[in-house]
DNA sequence: CTGAAAGCGCTTACAG
DNA sequence: CTGAAAGCGCTTACAG
C-alpha cells in the first residue's frame, strides 16, 4: 500500500574529495573560445554566431556551469546583488511571516533574493543586522525598525541602497514608508465598543516606545474623549510583550474592585492573553473585548473575537513595489502610504455591559 | 500624554546626488598606508604597530567603511560568503516559520545570514530557487525538499556546499536529514483513539506524494492493524491541501451514511478544517479527534485539541548544527537524526466513542 | 611590521 | 562577431 519515497540504493553519493566548481575559463577552454563569448552567451546578448553560442552552451551544461554572481556583481557597472535584507520583529510572528511570504513574492517575480532577520525590539541588533546586510551589498532593505534613531543608514542611502520602512515610520531619516493607520484602527475599536453601551473600557497594550502602541493609545484617548468618557488610568495596561504578561494584567484588571467592562487589547499576543484570562475567569460571554491585529482561529473561538485587522500582505507587497521603483531610479520625493484597517465583528465585541 | 516618536524636522536627507561607497583604497589613503595594512586592521590581524592600527581605526570611522563582503570572498581561500540558503513549504506558514526562528538563531551565533524562499510544494520552485541561491555561492543549503529527485545537488554538494535536509529526506541524494519520526506518531494518535474505545476512525491527510503526509498513514494504518481493525477506505481521505478541502472532506465524512466515530487528522491545516466541520454540525463534543502537528490556541478551543506534535524549533536548531558541522570539514558519514513527537492531551481526543 | 604585485571570476572598454 | 587587456574590492603569496 505504501509507497517508497526515495531509493536508498541509487543515492548518489558526492565521496570525501572536493572538485571545484566550473569556472568561466573551464567553459571558454572546452568551447574552445574566449571567456568573453562565454560571459555573451550566458548573459544572452545575440551578437554570438549560432554555432560558437551551441558549442558554448554544451560546454556549460556539460560541466554544470553557474555563474558567480557575487563576482559579476563586483565588476558591473549597477552593482547589484539581486539581493535585499528584511529587517523583522521575530521572523516567526503571523504578523512578521504574512509580510515576509508577500515581500518574497513580488522579489522573487524580479529574479530578487531576501535576507531576512529578526530584531526582537532590540535597537542594538537592528544595527548589527543591517550592517550586516550592507556588508553583504543588498540592493535595499526593507525594514520593521526596533531602534528610534536611523541616521546610521544617511551613507548607506547616498551610496543607492534603496531603503523602505514597514509597520513602524524611521526617525531622524528621510525614508519611504508603509504604515497602518494605527490611530484611527484604535479610535474605530474603541468606538465600537462605547457604541454597545460601555463606559469603563480598559487599555491593554505592548511598550510605549514601539510607535504603533503609542498611536492606538492615542486612537484610545481619542475614542473616549469624544465620547465625553473619563479615561481612569487604574484601566491602562502598558508594556505588556508577551501572552502571559497580558493574561496577568487581564486577569487583575478582571479581579479588581472596579473592573472594566470591556477590554481594547491592542496587539496580537496582548489579545490572546486577554481571550486566556476571560475563559478562566468564565468571563468570555460578559466582558466586551476588542483586539488590534487578527490572528488565526480567532473566529472559531466562543465567542469569536472581534478585532481591527491590519493587511501584512498589502503592506509588505506594496513596500517592494515602493522600494523597487527607488531601484529602478525614481526620483520622487519621500512617501508615505497609509494602509487602512477594518473591524471584523465576531461577537466578543458586541457583548454589552451588564445592565 | 502622548510621546513625539520621531523629529520630522531632524530628519537627514539623501538628497540625488548618489556619493560612492568608501573602499578599502580611500581608507588606506587617508590613513596614509597601503591597503594590506587596511586589509590587516579590518580583519583584526595584529602584526600592526599600534600607531597605524589607531589611524586606519580613525579613517575608516571617518569614511563610515565598510569592508565588501562579497569582495573578499572572491579572493578568500575557504571562500565563505557567511550565508546560508533556506528553502521552505511556505515561509508564512507556522511550521515553517518556526523552523526558521530556529535556524536564524544559531545562524546568527555563527555570523551567518539565511537567504530564504517558499516552494509551495512545487518541485520546479525547488529547482529554480535552489539555484538562484548557488548562483549567490551560499555556504550551505537547509531544504524542506518538494521534489523527488535531488541528484541536481550532487555537484554543488562536491563542491564543498553543505546540505542538510528537513522534515523530508533527500531522493537520489546521498545527504543529512533532520526529521520527525512521523509514522511512529502517526500509530500514537491512532493507538490513542483505539485506546478510547474507537474502531471507525478516519484517516484525513495531505497529497500522498509528500513523504511525511504517507508515513503517518502508515502509521495509521499499522496501528488500525496491529489493534485488529479493518480498515474502511471509505474513511480514508487523501490529498487535503486546505483548510476548506479538510473541512470539506470532513463534512461528507460525517455526513455519510456510514460516520467514523472518530478522525485522525495528519496535518495541520486539515486539523483546522477538522475542527470547523465539526463545530458547523455540532458535533465536536460527539466525534473523536487527534491532530498531527501542534497550532496555537488548540488549547483555547472547546474542546481543546489533542495531538500529536512535532518539535520544528529543535529541528531546526539541530539541522542548523550539523550543517556548520559540515561546513567546519566534518567527515563524518551521512546522518538521519529522528526528532520524537509527542502526544499533547487536550479534550478531543478523549471523547469515547457512542455506546 | 609593511606594502607592491598577482589573482579571485567576472564585466567593461577597446581593438581587431 | 570575437577576444586580449584592464579593473571591480579585496586577500594571498611574497619581498623587503
Amino acid at each position: 500500500m505504501s509507497v517508497v519515497e526515495c531509493a536508498e540504493g541509487k543515492r548518489l553519493s558526492a565521496g570525501h574529495a572536493p572538485r571545484p566548481r566550473a569556472t568561466i575559463r573551464d567553459v571558454a577552454a572546452l568551447a574552445g573560445v574566449g571567456i568573453k563569448t562565454v560571459s555573451r552567451v550566458v548573459n544572452g546578448v545575440p551578437t554570438v554566431a549560432p554555432e560558437l553560442a551551441v558549442r558554448v552552451q554544451r560546454a556549460a551544461a556539460q560541466l554544470n556551469y553557474r555563474p558567480n554572481l557575487t563576482a559579476s556583481n563586483l565588476r558591473r557597472r549597477d552593482g547589484k546583488t539581486l539581493t535585499i535584507g528584511l529587517l523583522l520583529e521575530d521572523i516567526a510572528n503571523p504578523f512578521s511571516a504574512t509580510l515576509h511570504r508577500a515581500i518574497e513574492d513580488v522579489a522573487r517575480a524580479g529574479g530578487v533574493a531576501v535576507l531576512a532577520g529578526s530584531l526582537d525590539e532590540d535597537a542594538a541588533r537592528e544595527r548589527e543586522l543591517a550592517v550586516a546586510l550592507i556588508d553583504r551589498r543588498v540592493d535595499g532593505l526593507i525594514i520593521v525598525p526596533a531602534g528610534k534613531d536611523h541616521s546610521y543608514l544617511l551613507d548607506e542611502q547616498r551610496a543607492g541602497t534603496g531603503i523602505v520602512f514597514v509597520d513602524r515610520p524611521p526617525c531622524l531619516l528621510a525614508a519611504d514608508a508603509v504604515l497602518s493607520n494605527n490611530r484611527e484602527g484604535g479610535e474605530i475599536a474603541v468606538r465600537h465598543l462605547i457604541e454597545q453601551g460601555h463606559r469603563r473600557i480598559a487599555y491593554m497594550g505592548d511598550y510605549t516606545s514601539i510607535s504603533t502602541a503609542q498611536e492606538r493609545y492615542d486612537g484610545y484617548l481619542n475614542a473616549m474623549r469624544e465620547a465625553g468618557l473619563p479615561v481612569d488610568l487604574s484601566l491602562v495596561k502598558h508594556h505588556q510583550h508577551t501572552v502571559a504578561a497580558a493574561d496577568e494584567a487581564a486577569t487583575a484588571l478582571l479581579l479588581s474592585d472596579a473592573p472594566p467592562t470591556a477590554l481594547f487589547a491592542s496587539q496580537n499576543l496582548v489579545t490572546l492573553g486577554a481571550v486566556l484570562a476571560l475563559r478562566r475567569l468564565a468571563l468570555q460571554h460578559q466582558v466586551g473585548l476588542v483586539g488590534f491585529d487578527d490572528f488565526i482561529l480567532a473566529d472559531v473561538l466562543e465567542p469569536g473575537t472581534t478585532v481591527v485587522a491590519q493587511d501584512p500582505a498589502t503592506m509588505g507587497t506594496l513596500a517592494t513595489e515602493l522600494l523597487f521603483r527607488r531601484l529602478a531610479g525614481a526620483e520622487a520625493p519621500v512617501e508615505t502610504i497609509i494602509v487602512p484597517t477594518r473591524l471584523i465583528v465576531r461577537g466578543s465585541g458586541e457583548i454589552p455591559p451588564p445592565p
